[in-house]
DNA sequence: AGTATCTTGGCAAACGTTTGCCAAAGCTGT
DNA sequence: ACAGCTTTGGCAAACGTTTGCCAAGATACT
């Protein structure tokens, strides 16, 4: 069903039909306008997205390349970025890197011949394809990590002060020298939040030791952050990790080794997610607001079509404590 | 960028390019399409697939529709299609219907003006758009979830089986009379537990008692159903949860009431995901495959799009034994 | 030499839209 | 009666593809 079968059912041009959907009202006579409105509502006529996004040159396509679906920040990040765009008219591609440069090179190309109208990008592996895209200055809103090669749209938190928090936490509950748990493969996300926790810790008179560990997932990662720290040292009073991730990783071995949180020692995090509350009540969260990032991404992506310069969106974390906020 | 570049740059008419990006190397000349071949090289073509779809009917694009991306298990299965879809050169639009019926149709009417190719289905709440969209025809295969509406093509487990192999566990464990926490909003898969695992329990010469909740989360359904089972009875001494995130829910009620689990009650649920290995050591689970279902789902989809009779794929499950096989 | 076949490649229509332009008709005012 | 304006609506080109058809040249066969 096109336009042309409108028309005919209508018994007007292709054209009155085309203007009638896109609004134009002074371009018909009233009679006109209800039989063709009758004809559209009787057959269920909506526009074909491919005509219309071919002559116009806009899809009403946003893509979104994320690291990894399975991550549960990621998920509530695409699900809230899929709501927004939704609520704006437009529809949304969904592209899993696994943080794999030739992967986000492929699908760089994939959705550039897909004609997509922007880009949602959460990731910072650096590949020849991203740096080009950068480059060409597509239209794309950066989520938690930062543009590798460029400043500009962003939407995220400050992970420096988020650290800090977290610092300043343990150290209330009487840490001294807390461990520091993170991932050996870095980025803007996790160097600032380290750089924040240690930069507080020391300012307050304290230090740290750091467990770094390679690994797939933040849940390895935790887990062999953990097994270096208590191989190394005694336990420590309190332990940062980097990620919410991490801290469930981490918690394993502690669990696994017979420590208890927080009783034996006191843990905190920053995400915050959802099921943390559930799940991990003995960790101790910086919230982020990631549902409120899909929000945000369209604000911006909206600024950059109608050529506003668009900066970064800082949004305010908090430590977890009302747990029902988190529901829309 | 399009063909008629490509042309030009090559001396050759848009025809002869189009048939060779298309891979009909008898329709030019050795020396010709070398020539094309290098244009398309330097100047980094890629075929727009916009035009391409509206020419040949098909636009390799697929529309996931999910019930609510924050639930883990419908996050993996997500990640898994898309992978699959991208394996197979297509593309994944993401729709999250929150299970409301008319997101769900609006979903499923602009999906449609997308000129979308086929269709994965995980939900099972019944709309009017959805009962058409059934008697259409349309190419879709359904995940998790059953389609209300007819039989077809279908990706899941044998969740009958799958029910009675919890309640042998509950049995070998000594349990008699355990209880079955289930959310008042049901599903196939929701009944097909659940009378799996009551039909077992009768056979074996056991009972059950039922507690059933409302909620917007499984989450919350476990934690108010465990509240009602607790507040009207002594504590069973197993607890079988039909979803994983009924399991969280009831574990936080009975953790906030100082019961331990799996000491004071033993706990089984179904769906076994990975998340479960780290943070709830205490759960004993079916293990559902969901890495795997992408692949099945694309390879029904392959079938309908055949003309093949496409059946259902039930794949095994299995008691959580090896978490490792977890990743790919 | 004449005919048949193969190779090479271009023309043009079509997919469903949008929109600038033109034309016919209906009005007003002189 | 005629110029000028508004209303109404159709024609046709364009977006980027694909593909049936035709034509010119080359080669092979009788």
């Amino acid at each position: 069903m096109s336009l042309a079968t409108v028309a005919a059912a209508a018994e007007v041009s292709i054209s009155t039909v085309s203007r009638i959907v896109n609004g134009q009202t002074h371009r018909a006579s009233r009679e006109t306008i209800e039989r063709v409105r009758g004809a559209i509502e009787t057959l269920g006529y909506r526009p074909n997205q491919l005509g219309r996004a071919l002559k116009r040159g806009e899809s009403r396509v946003v893509a979104m390349l994320t690291a990894n679906l399975n991550n549960p920040v990621m998920a509530t990040v695409a699900s809230s970025a899929e709501a927004a765009l939704r609520a704006a008219g437009y529809v949304m591609i969904l592209c899993d890197t696994h943080d794999r440069p030739e992967l986000q090179d492929e699908y760089l190309k994939a959705m550039r011949s897909q004609a997509v109208q922007g880009y949602i990008l959460v990731t910072n592996v650096k590949s020849p394809g991203l740096a080009e895209f950068v480059a060409r200055g597509e239209p794309a809103v950066f989520a938690c990590r930062r543009n590798p090669y460029a400043s500009g749209a962003f939407v995220g938190i400050d992970n420096v002060g988020a650290g800090a928090d977290a610092a300043d936490y343990l150290w209330s509950r009487g840490c001294r020298e807390p461990a520091v748990l993170f991932p050996a493969q870095s980025s803007s996300t996790i160097e600032d939040r380290l750089a924040g926790f240690s930069m507080r810790l020391l300012e307050l008179g304290g230090r740290c030791s750091k467990a770094e560990a390679p690994g797939l997932s933040h849940l390895d990662v935790g887990y062999e952050a953990a097994r270096s720290l208590l191989d190394r040292a005694s336990l420590p009073q309190g332990v940062m990790c980097l990620s919410d991730q991490i801290a469930y990783g981490a918690h394993r071995l502690f669990f696994e080794r017979g420590l208890r949180v927080p009783d034996d020692c006191v843990m905190v995090s920053i995400d915050g997610s959802t099921l943390s509350s559930w799940l991990a009540p003995w960790l101790t969260s910086v919230r982020v607001p990631y549902h409120e990032f899909g929000r945000h991404i369209v604000d911006l992506l909206g600024e950059i079509w109608r050529g506003e310069a668009s900066g970064e969106r800082i949004l305010p974390h908090a430590f977890q404590s009302d747990v029902s906020s988190d529901f829309e």
